[in-house]
RNA sequence: GGCCCGGUAGCUCAGUUGGAUAGAGCAACUGCCUUCUAAGCAGUAGGUCAUUGGUUCGAAUCCAAUCCGGGUCACCA
């Protein structure tokens, strides 16, 4: 008996005093630094279309995965290489050009991003119609979606981009600048930041040198067309062309050539690439043939490959219009925000002002939290029919919690010079601390994984924990002063771990809601 | 066809260094607001962990085969 008594006491007075000892830390859990580079890579959008759904995914475990890296020590790098120049490109330039009339965004009160997108929805409308056209002359259907005169029109124009042709080139940095504009305007709602962004219209060019490089290594080799290709049959893999035979560069060589600009700026042990696993074949011959041409820095190279985000009826389509848009998508969730908080009635007092934030602050905490609690690995169905949820394991869940926790606080902060007795806890107080004591742990674990969603359940846990013992017990009318002072510590460590496990899935949490 | 990823409750998802009656949320049903914010709490119901075989004292977890879904295998990006 006596001794089952000490056993118990014992281990009260561990969990107790693990409150007392951190409490009052905002920073518990996180870690000096290591002195360890680590580039992330996310969003990396095309300049011809507004953000959608899918690219929130991306950016917002991105910026995510950066900041938790950075809680663990790691010094990161935030980039992003943008997509700046090619046909596509033409393509929404083209289409500007026939039907705009010399239109801006402004002219029509548009965010510019999504003015461009609607020409490059415009272009696929009339080269569709010019195909059909042509296939009713006669043609036949690879004839006429080869030739279809604003096809053809759109080729010329990525010729004279590539020679610098005045006209051309006041063009493009016209409409890239109006989709920057519309760009920033959504990065800067969502909190997203970047040290460093890349256009590949500057590094297109720069993997050429690791062909020749890679040539004279005999680790590429030349076909008889000229074509430079890499042998990768036993690694498992195919043939893969890593230059075309007119000298130009694909895809994978612009890859190279900015994995090592990257290098060149920031020295990085590890670069990150938030990629969709639809190139997951793609990522590791990228990493296979840095790993062959000994670079420094291949072994660092890693794919964070996550799901797609696709509808009921399947993948999103842009040429197709078929797309969630991420503004769109952000209004609607602020709208609900804005219905669920009047219908509560609780914030009366608030001004327009203050108002106005805390639904971005819930809308916006529903949509990440939505996107980030899941598995980046796997893929995820959104249906638009169905709204995001408010209530059960969501953003708005906890940060509901966090704003019942400083209700209290805000009524009495605990009284630092109390000494609290090191005994008598009730189950659904230990049950809280026994969690609250392993962030630490869920954050290295998060941070190895590169897996945001880890994070997300836990703070979900604590809030579910955190309002158990809210019903079943008072902090205010506690039992006895010892009891409302080591409540009081209590309500205040889980703020602070509700708000700092939060904040690096890139939630805001309100005082009140 | 080759390679890769996935299949857990009606729906959305946790859960793999192999361990006890497989867990949440939503939806359904029962209770709980004169007491620190009911976006909450407590409870009921709901699963042959795709299928089959194997390894093991023990398998959602490891292996093999099969079925279903998706991706990829471009001188596209």
């Amino acid at each position: 008996m006596i001794k089952g008594f000490l056993n118990f006491s014992i281990a009260d007075n561990f969990w107790i005093q693990t409150v007392v000892d951190n409490y009052a830390d905002t920073s518990f859990g996180t870690q000096s630094s290591n002195n360890k580079k680590v580039v992330v890579e996310y969003s990396s959008p095309n300049t011809n279309k507004p953000l959608h759904l899918g690219h929130l995914r991306n950016i917002f475990l991105g910026w995510s995965v950066a900041e938790i890296l950075k809680a663990t020590g790691h010094d990161t790098v935030k980039t992003s290489i943008v997509n700046d120049r090619g046909i596509h490109i033409c393509k929404s330039m083209i289409a500007w050009q026939l039907f705009a009339e010399g239109k801006t965004p402004a002219d029509v009160n548009m965010k510019g991003d999504h003015f461009v997108g609607e020409y490059y929805v415009k272009f696929n409308d009339e080269y569709q119609r010019q195909v059909a056209t042509l296939i009713a002359e006669g043609k036949s259907k690879e004839d006429a979606e080869k030739n279809a005169p604003i096809l053809l029109a759109t080729q010329q124009m990525l010729v004279d981009w590539e020679k610098g042709q005045p006209e051309v080139m006041d063009l493009w940095k016209k409409m890239n600048s109006w989709v920057y504009a519309g760009f920033e305007a959504t990065y800067n709602r969502i909190g997203n930041d970047f040290n460093k962004i890349y256009y590949e219209s500057n590094t297109y060019l720069l993997g050429k040198k690791f062909v020749d490089e890679g040539l004279q290594k005999e680790i590429l080799f030349k076909k008889e067309d000229g074509s430079v290709w890499i042998d990768l049959t036993n690694e498992g893999l195919d043939e893969k062309l890593v230059l075309r035979k007119d000298g130009t560069s694909v895809y994978i060589t612009q890859d190279l050539g900015l994995a090592q600009q990257k290098y060149e700026n920031y020295q990085y042990e590890d670069s990150i690439y938030v990629i969709g696993d639809e190139q997951n074949y793609h990522m590791k011959v990228l990493k296979i043939i840095m790993q062959k041409l000994q670079a420094p820095y291949a072994d660092g190279i890693h794919h964070l490959s996550y799901g797609m985000v696709e509808l009921p009826s399947g993948r999103m389509k842009s040429r197709e219009g078929k797309v969630v848009d991420a503004d769109d998508l952000m209004d609607e969730m602020v709208k609900i925000a804005a219905e669920h908080t009047e219908a509560s009635g609780k914030v009366k007092d608030f001004t327009d002002e203050e108002l106005k934030e805390l639904y971005e602050i819930i809308g916006l905490g529903a949509l990440k939290f939505f996107l980030l609690r899941v598995d980046p690995k796997k893929k995820m169905v959104f249906n638009p029919e169905e709204s995001i949820d408010f209530h059960g394991f969501t953003g708005p869940f906890i940060q509901y919690t966090h704003a019942r926790i400083k209700s209290i606080l805000r009524k009495q902060m605990p009284d630092s010079s109390y000494t609290l007795p090191l005994i008598g806890l009730l189950p659904e107080e230990k049950e809280l601390i026994i969690l609250l004591e392993q962030y630490p742990v869920i954050l290295n674990q998060a941070a190895e994984e590169y897996n945001p969603g880890a994070l997300a359940i836990y703070a979900f846990t604590v809030a579910k924990t955190f309002n158990s013992f809210y019903t079943n017990l008072s902090v205010m009318n506690a039992e006895s002063e010892d009891k409302k002072q080591m409540r009081l510590r209590l309500c205040m460590m889980t703020s602070n771990i509700i708000a700092s496990s939060m904040k690096l899935l890139g939630i805001r949490v309100p005082e009140r809601m």
